[in-house]
DNA sequence: TGAAATGTTGGGGCG
DNA sequence: ACGCCCCAACATTTC
């Protein structure tokens, strides 16, 4: 039956370009049907947060557009993905099915589908779409998976297929235009009543060709990225990880583009090892939830779970998340978390350490918290990172490393500008004083126009208070846990 | 991919 | 000239 469709299902590899199921379909010479699902609907899938539903609108626009001018159609369906897949496969007449496999929680429902598929006689392929090297193949010599990033990162390098890239697909054949598809206008994905968007369009542009882009300018200014990555009031980032998250690009690209930048010798190999070992960390990450699918909300050592969490008081998680926690680099690195859907990691790390270490909140409330603020939030990068700062994931930050927001403000946006651009109530204070206003004088706060607790608030808790508090309770929770493998 | 406390050193002021 | 002290600068240890 020549003329029978073959199915591709897009999922969190959004592009056309480099993307090994959808060029395996259009290789088969059968007629291929290209269609996403907005699945909320399935029993453990996590509903995406508000940000990254803003940009799934985005780039579900942009990858229709494509294939719209390439004479296809995507087809948009809403449900659970094994009902609507099925639905889909009779609708058309399918004989088989494609699509990139997923490393979380979401593998059960993806093995299900398939032995549905199956046993219907539909054949399924999957493919690699979303990392370096998957978890499957990374097995320790212990037989399990990797729990320190450092053997992690060499064996992966050692087993990298830098096979080439898989070309750009060619025209779409016509799809039957009596297939029923959503209006993606109907899924409402786009925030309305407010729509705060705005400030968050104007920083990034989804979309697989925007993240192509994204990534030649990166790499064409990488120079000194080693040192720059820390500096969030430089734009020494990449800025692809809502692009990686959606698929728009994948590492595998981003490694090769990243490699060729470096034999053209125009850039140099410390900056491009530095860079690459981070696309290593996201890998990582993968690795991690695949063997512990619950790490998004467990902590991966799961002793910690009972360690002497404290509920915060609503008005101090409330100053967390709003900025106002009188600690300049955390109000500022929540304040363009909240106005952009991203903050710069650097900053990610000392706002996750005031959460989790000063106030000493369990490490969930801020992934909850990132999880629907972010555009690039995403089950494993999200908790791995969260779990890495509060101490409780695999080669973690041991526990006794408390970052002091005034210090690692004066280390890393040593003039202040950071500070300034988001906090713009502390602009006038000199660079001196402009990550530790407390200590102002009175004159030099009424030079800059700051009035504490009133302008911009007092800190609300004592740093080297809260410090002393969190290595008591971690201390007791982490005994006989702090060097353990953590050398490298 | 820390920070603070504690220890050591060496230059310079000073009696 | 010498010893004593102070303390900044750096190193080490501890959490």
């Amino acid at each position: 039956m020549p003329d029978r469709p073959t199915l591709f299902w897009f999922r969190d590899d959004l592009r056309l370009a480099d993307n090994p199921g959808l060029a395996a379909a259009q290789g088969s010479g059968q007629p291929v049907i290209l269609a996403y699902i907005l699945d909320d609907l399935s029993p453990g899938v996590r509903p995406i947060g508000a940000a990254s539903r803003w940009w799934l609108d985005k780039s579900l626009r942009a990858l229709g557009e494509r294939i719209a001018a390439k004479g296809g159609r995507l087809i948009l369906r809403r449900g659970a993905a094994r009902t609507e897949l099925a639905n889909l496969v009779v609708e058309t007449n399918a004989s088989a099915v494609r699509w990139s496999r997923r490393y979380g929680p979401a593998r059960e429902i993806d093995a299900r589908i398939e032995a549905d598929m199956t046993a219907g006689g539909v054949r399924v392929e999957t493919f690699n779409a979303s990392l370096l090297v998957e978890p499957v193949q990374m097995t320790a010599a212990s037989g399990a998976g990797y729990k320190v990033f450092t053997p992690f990162w060499r064996a992966l390098q050692a087993r990298i297929d830098l096979s080439p890239h898989a070309i750009e697909p060619g025209k779409f054949a016509t799809t039957d235009p009596s297939l029923r598809s959503d209006a993606l206008d109907s899924w409402e994905l786009h925030p309305v009543n407010p729509d705060w968007s705005a400030s968050i369009a104007e920083a990034f542009e989804p979309g697989e060709l925007a993240a192509r882009r994204r990534l030649r300018t990166f790499l064409g200014t990488i120079d000194g990225y080693a040192e720059s990555r820390n500096r969030p009031d430089l734009s020494g980032v990449s800025r692809l990880s809502p692009h990686l998250r959606f698929g728009e690009i994948g590492p595998a690209d981003v490694w090769r583009a990243a490699k060729a930048a470096e034999e053209a010798e125009n850039a140099d190999p410390a900056d491009i090892a530095k860079f690459l070992s981070e696309l290593g960390w996201r890998d990582f990450s993968h690795h991690l939830l695949y063997h512990d699918p619950e790490m998004s909300r467990l902590c991966w050592r799961r002793d910690f779970e009972d360690m002497a969490w404290r509920t915060p008081a609503p008005a101090d998680l409330s100053a967390w998340k709003e900025g106002r926690t009188g600690y300049p680099i955390v109000d500022a690195g929540m304040r363009q978390l909240w106005a952009t859907g991203w903050m710069h990691n650097r900053v990610r790390m000392i706002t996750a350490s005031f959460l989790t270490k000063d106030l000493l909140a369990h490490w969930r409330i801020g992934e909850e918290w990132f999880w629907d603020t972010l555009v690039d939030a995403d089950e494993a990068n999200n908790a791995a990172g969260w779990q890495w700062v509060a101490g409780t994931g695999a080669d973690a930050s041991p526990y006794f490393r408390v970052f002091n927001p005034s210090l690692q403000g004066e280390t890393f946006d040593p003039e202040g500008e950071y500070v300034r651009s988001w906090v713009p109530e502390l602009a006038g204070l000199p660079s001196k004083f402009i990550h530790r206003p407390w200590e102002a004088s009175a004159p030099v706060l009424a030079q800059a126009g700051v009035e504490l607790g009133a302008t911009y608030p007092r800190p609300i808790i004592d740093h080297a208070f809260a410090r002393r508090r969190a290595l008591g309770v971690y201390g007791v929770a982490g005994k006989g846990f702090s060097l353990e493998g953590k050398l490298h």
